[in-house]
DNA sequence: GACTCTTGGAGAAACGTATCTTCAGACCGG
DNA sequence: CCGGTCTGAAGATACGTTTCTCCAAGAGTC
């Protein structure tokens, strides 16, 4: 009894309605496995005749190859983990940031487009799930320092690219936004406007946007010597940031100029400011970071920051798409990650040396909120019968 | 030469720091990895201490079980897919809206507490993603009648429940809101609020949600009498919203309530009507469908109709996983889908008769801009120091 | 003392693919 | 006519688990 009997014949013996394996593709084909694989994968040296009889019949028999056993034998799954680790212990508060959910938006996308799945992961999340998803490779959003998850994925050869500059875990490559000249450029825009004394809404945690933000801020008033002015709050509870807000323009040194560094904290200021009896901008300017467009609605509209996540989403899963490809295969040529590089891409190097880092720009959406006179208009109104 | 030692020989040869395996934890903890898989996985007849003894090695080895190999043997992923295959050819425009943005969030959720993992996967996407991933299951958003997609995944054995009453394509399970229900509250609270002539904004798809509702005011409008004030738009195209929000106020029987079936149509409604110098809720009264909160903050608040996302993502994923785990076992007593079940658990049945389906409760939150009286606080504003 | 249970654990067969190696024959130049 | 190269394809192995089957030895039992 040959092999190939002995395995048909199992085959057809517990035959339960089960899907095609390739198996059952070769034997209707009258050919190998081997043939079969390769016919579908364009690999081998098969006559184009042969390659589309086997399609055909693969086709016929409605043959879908198991991912799992691929992955089992090439290690490789075409998954992707998204995770983010800071703010708060709840799994996914945190897609309620305009921003996340933008950057996963982004990051989903390019992944897709590149033929791989992103799969969100908190980190907090059960272990069982972690340790039960095949991954090639990992996002990691603002990591902390010393992170464990961060270190262990790296420990384990998956590749992991955060979002932010990662403190103190090694990451085979970043990607972040330059927060030290935002937040001057911003200080620098609202002086120009007239700003006199400009306070700082910022939060209590201690990842990299917050730190980096609010250590520029006070350099900032250091150099121009400005007393700081600014109140903290921890940014993942929806409410504090209104009663920081409150806190802030109720101080006696009661700023003329308000950056708030968290999305809701806009319309904080503006309701706060609205209590208070102060004009915006007249008596207040106001900018905030965020990535909303309702800011664009207000009254009046406000000026926004944003970190173009976006941008930052594609980056960083083309980053680490080229090192998923990169680790096996040489420069495949294929679509590479864009951006200012600040390293030579060196990926998984074993030694010292940084890993490298992107620095993405920032934009700046200037609106009524941070001018005092009225910003030149872009765009006309829609035509406006009832007259005005 | 036992075949032990054969592995093991193997093993040592072509070693170059690959990640310790179930056969290195055997071998160091000297058992078969038969009692290494049966110690991890609290199976098998083992006393306690020789599971200590293996998890300890195991621990120290740094051992993680291949994913791949383990989906590969067992027939299970732990992943739970979720697309969304209406709404334009863009892969990711939908999450733009707060709906499913809010519904994937709980999906995920959902899926996590229960030990799964979700993968967002447009319909739209490169046919080798799709196939490139072991699904146990899929959630589908608004499948249209004789989705192909889902056909095939029902076809080869996948469980998928859809968000949406599927139009004619098989599905194991189905969620949905009560559309019809939800319109007729919604004009009968403006009728009540003293509305003589209500418009709808509705959209141009013919997807269930757009076609159920519209049916519903239609059919209102015969019932009461009422001539049907309605513009149409592509609701995915985010400017043509406003456009029709401004022809609809622009008509010569110019309504006075309007519904907006989307969520930008709260905005642009409140646009078109100051355009036209209409005072709300004194001149219009407006409703909108909408689950973003800056409809509490509008001037004036809009009162919105919410479809409870987070608790259709959360049920869908329930159903799904409830599927997954009754395909092989039987009632596990896990914890399980809840909701107003329409037709007992049957799920996969082979048979005739129509797939399981609940119907969530929608929620109208009343806001000022529906009432002609000024609706009573349930909220004390915050202590206001300038006076007022 | 021969017998059944029970306990603790080993062996080996899958799971379904990709790929490395081998091999038969065709073709070809000399 | 013969060694070499090239083409088309088959065989067998490995990927790393889980699990089914089976066995040895000790503990009761009559």
């Amino acid at each position: 009894m040959t092999a190939a009997a002995n395995q048909s014949g199992r085959r057809s013996t517990s035959r339960r309605l089960e899907r095609a394996g390739i198996r059952d593709v070769a034997a209707a084909a009258g050919v190998s496995i081997t043939t079969v694989s390769d016919a579908l994968n364009g690999k081998g040296r098969l006559p184009e005749e042969t390659r589309s009889r086997v399609r055909e019949v693969a086709e016929r028999l409605g043959y879908r190859p198991s991912a799992a056993a691929r992955t089992l034998r090439t290690g490789r799954s075409g998954l992707i983990g998204l995770t983010v680790t800071t703010y708060g212990e709840e799994p996914f508060t945190f897609t309620e940031f305009a921003y996340f959910a933008e950057m996963a938006r982004a990051a989903t996308s390019a992944a897709l487009g590149r033929g791989f799945a992103l799969v969100v992961l908190p980190a907090s999340s059960r272990h069982d799930v972690w340790s039960n998803i095949a991954l090639d490779g990992t996002v990691v959003i603002d990591p902390p320092d010393q992170d464990p998850l961060v270190t262990e994925l790296y420990r384990s050869g998956v590749p992991v690219v955060s979002d932010g500059k990662p403190g103190n875990c090694p990451v085979t490559a970043w990607v972040d936004n330059d927060h030290e000249a935002a937040v001057l450029d911003i200080l620098d825009h609202l002086s120009e406007a007239g700003a006199r004394r400009i306070g700082l809404l910022t939060g209590t945690s201690t990842d990299t946007y917050t730190r980096l933000s609010t250590e520029a801020y006070l350099g900032w008033c250091r150099r121009v010597g400005q007393e700081p002015v600014y109140e903290t709050y921890p940014a993942h509870d929806p409410a504090a940031g209104a009663v920081a807000a409150d806190r802030l323009l109720a101080r006696p040194d009661r700023p003329d100029a308000v950056y708030g560094l968290f999305d809701p904290n806009g319309t904080d200021l503006l309701a706060a400011a609205r209590r208070y009896g102060l004009r915006v901008p007249e008596d207040l300017l106001l900018v905030c970071c965020s990535e909303s467009d309702v800011y664009a609605g207000t009254e009046p509209p406000i000026t926004t920051l944003s970190l173009k996540p976006r941008k930052i989403g594609t980056t960083v899963v083309n980053l680490l798409i080229d090192a998923i490809e990169g680790v096996d295969a040489g420069s495949s040529g294929g679509q590479r990650a864009e951006g200012a590089r600040l390293f030579p891409p060196r990926f998984r190097t074993a030694g010292t040396g940084p890993p490298p880092g992107t620095l993405m720009p920032t934009e700046l959406i200037v609106r009524a909120s941070s001018q005092r006179r009225s910003p030149r208009r872009t765009v006309s109104p829609p035509r406006s019968p009832g007259g005005g």
